[in-house]
DNA sequence: CCTTTATAGTTTCAAATGAAACCATTTGCA
DNA sequence: TGCAAATGGTTTCATTTGAAACTATAAAGG
């Protein structure tokens, strides 16, 4: 066979490869969020997660925020200290462990909450309206599946 | 009524948030990739999209690997930049317009390429094996719905 | 005790990213 | 023609991000 014959090289097809347009979509989903959160509220989307979930776990340390969150604890540490820097969020030291912070909002941080929940809700009520009831059904199983497992990724 | 009474906020259950839970899904997929490929080739995943669609589409110009990658075009120069620098792709200058470029893999830049293309493949395929056959297909085609769009987000 | 080890959180430094300004070339059109 | 606008691409600068080093406090073991 000659030298250069054309070899199979079986390229990727990027438009259908899983990963990739998985992170296309939530890439334009947050930068839409984002861009509406900074812009209304001078709000990043990782403060706006922090926010979330001390209005749901009251007291919270940075540590647990940073599980609750997904976020790292350097993530954590930077957005804490401009929520508190805001006046969103109030910081008080353990009394036990002068080790951890405890977190919580401030009735501030309560006004902006009670105004960016709605408006995410929104935002996802808009994305959800692409789909059929059996499509968003669908996805919630397919994300509990996907997110649920042990690794992601071979162990290899 | 009390001044004090505790007010409904309807704190918003991230864990339940559908751009949430997208976005971590997404960066864990290509963060277990992404580290792949760095140790393995020395690769970031834009230096790959970039490789991936020259595979497919030889003597592109980096505006139209842009498109293709959705990235934008300081990204794909930078990406360019450094896959020409280490071989990978050659860049020639189009003979009737000198401002695009043509790109296209080298003989090493397919060695690579014939090498991680099956490798992504491989990361798909765990992925998916997550999923039943319904949920594969009902998956592919949610994203198909909400990639397709205008516009995410409201136009507002 | 008092020395190691672990934990909470911050700081520091380097790399990644994005927006805007910037060349060079080409195109449209008066 | 020749000049304004558009296009392809790179550079620059400011911001974001992540990893590792660091500080302070607490727990554990001899």
């Amino acid at each position: 066979m000659p030298a250069d014959e054309p070899h199979d090289h079986a390229p990727l097809e990027l438009e259908h490869f899983l990963p990739y347009r998985l992170s296309i979509l939530s890439n334009r989903i947050s930068q839409v969020i984002a861009r509406d959160y900074q812009q209304r509220f001078d709000l990043s989307m990782t403060e706006w997660r922090v926010m979330a979930v001390l209005a749901r776990h009251a007291g919270l340390s940075a540590r647990e925020v940073a599980r609750y969150t997904a976020m790292d604890k350097v993530a954590v540490s930077r957005a804490v200290r401009r929520l508190v820097a805001a006046g969103r969020v109030s910081r008080d030291s353990h009394g036990a462990d002068r080790r951890r912070s405890v977190l919580d909002l401030t009735a501030a941080g309560w006004a902006i909450h009670d105004t960016v929940a709605p408006l995410a809700r929104t935002h996802e009520r808009e994305l959800l309206a692409r789909l059929s009831a059996d499509e968003r059904a669908a996805l919630a199983g397919i994300l509990d599946r996907l997110l649920d497992g042990p690794d992601l990724g071979s162990e290899a």
